[in-house]
DNA sequence: CCTAACTCGGATATCAGATATCCGAGTTCT
DNA sequence: AGAACTCGGATATCTGATATCCGAGTTAGG
C-alpha cells in the first residue's frame, strides 16, 4: 500500500506557495521546473489542489497559482485527501456475511471487529496529519535547509518571470 | 491510496483459525468456501501469511493451515505487515535535492519535514494496529455475531471434512 | 513397502488504476 | 482588437494488483 508520489509533490508545491513574497504567484511551469518533475503531470495534482480550495489559480498571460488561503490554515491531511480522494484504506467487504454462515443482513452489528480497529488506526494517522500545516513545513524547510540552497532558491525566483 | 482486500481476507481467516478446536486445521479450499472467496487466490495470501509465520501449513493428504502461534500474540498489524509488505506509504524521492536550488547531497538534513510528519503519523498508524490481536477480534467476533450465524458456523465446520 | 490421492507452492494470463502527455477554452496584456 | 500565454479536461502508456492454473512434495492406506 503505496501512496503516489504527487502527495509528495503537492505538499512541497504548498511550501513553496506558502515561502513566496505576498502578491507573487508561480506557473505550474515554474513549480515543476523548481521541484524537477515533469510539468504536465504535475498541471493535475494542482487541479486536484484547486478543487480542493488549496490553492487558487489565475488564467491568461500573468497567470499563475498561489495558496488559496494561509498557510497555517492547510494542513498536510488536507494537501493529502485532495490527491488521494477521501476513501478509507480499509473498505470493508462484509466477508462476514458470505459463506455458509450468513444469516440475515439487519441481524449483524453495524461495524465487523476487523474494520473497526482499521478504522481507528486511520484515525489515529488522519489525526497525527492534521496537526501538521504548512506554515509549520514551510518554516521548518528554511530553517533545515542548507544556507546555500535557500540562496540559491531566492536567486532562482528572482530569475524567473514574475506572474 | 486502498489496500488489498487480501488484508480483510487473511484477518478473518486468523480469527476463523484462532476460534478452531485444539488441534483442527482447514485447507485453504475449506477457508476459501468459508467466507465466500475466491480459493486460488486466497491461497496466494495464505502462503504470504506462511512466510510471515503467522500461519502454519501441514502438506499431504491430511493438510491444512494452522496458527502457528497463540493468536494472542498475532497482531492485526502483524497480518497487515506479511499481506502488503512492510515498505512505508510514503517514500521520500527527496525532490529538495532536485532542481535549481541543489547543493551537495551531503548538506542536507538527513530527513526533510514533509517525509518527517508522514512517517510519523504512519506510526502512530501502526502503533494502533499493533495494539489489537487475533484472539481479541476472536473474542469480539463470537460475541458480537448473531448467534444463529454461530451455530451455522459450528455446524458447518462439523460437516467438512476433518483434517 | 508401494501406490494413489490429496495437499501446498510457485509460475502464468488478465485487468484496473496510476503515470505521463497532449490539445482546446479562456483570460490578460499590448 | 489582436495575440500570446495561461489553466483545465480528455487522451495513450505502463506498472502493479487480481484471478487462475499446473507441478512438486507429502501423507494415509493397501
Amino acid at each position: 500500500m503505496r501512496m503516489s508520489e504527487r502527495v509528495e509533490w503537492a505538499a512541497h508545491c504548498a511550501v513553496l506557495l506558502a515561502l513566496l513574497p505576498d502578491g507573487r504567484s508561480l506557473t505550474a511551469a515554474q513549480l515543476a521546473e523548481y521541484h524537477g518533475v515533469p510539468g504536465p503531470y504535475l498541471a493535475k495534482s494542482l487541479q486536484a489542489l484547486m478543487q480542493a480550495g488549496i490553492v487558487a489559480s489565475r488564467s491568461g498571460r500573468s497567470g499563475g497559482y498561489r495558496l488559496a488561503r494561509a498557510a497555517d490554515a492547510v494542513s498536510l491531511l488536507d494537501v493529502f485527501d485532495a490527491i488521494e480522494g477521501e476513501g478509507a484504506f480499509f473498505r470493508c467487504t462484509e466477508i462476514r456475511r458470505r459463506g455458509p454462515s450468513r444469516v440475515a443482513a439487519a441481524r449483524y452489528t453495524p461495524v465487523c471487529g476487523v474494520a473497526g480497529a482499521m478504522w481507528e488506526a486511520e484515525q489515529a494517522w488522519r489525526a497525527s496529519l492534521a496537526r501538521v500545516n504548512i506554515a509549520d513545513l514551510a518554516a521548518g524547510t528554511v530553517a533545515d535547509a542548507p544556507p546555500e540552497a535557500v540562496a540559491k532558491g531566492v536567486r532562482w525566483l528572482a530569475t524567473v518571470r514574475v506572474t
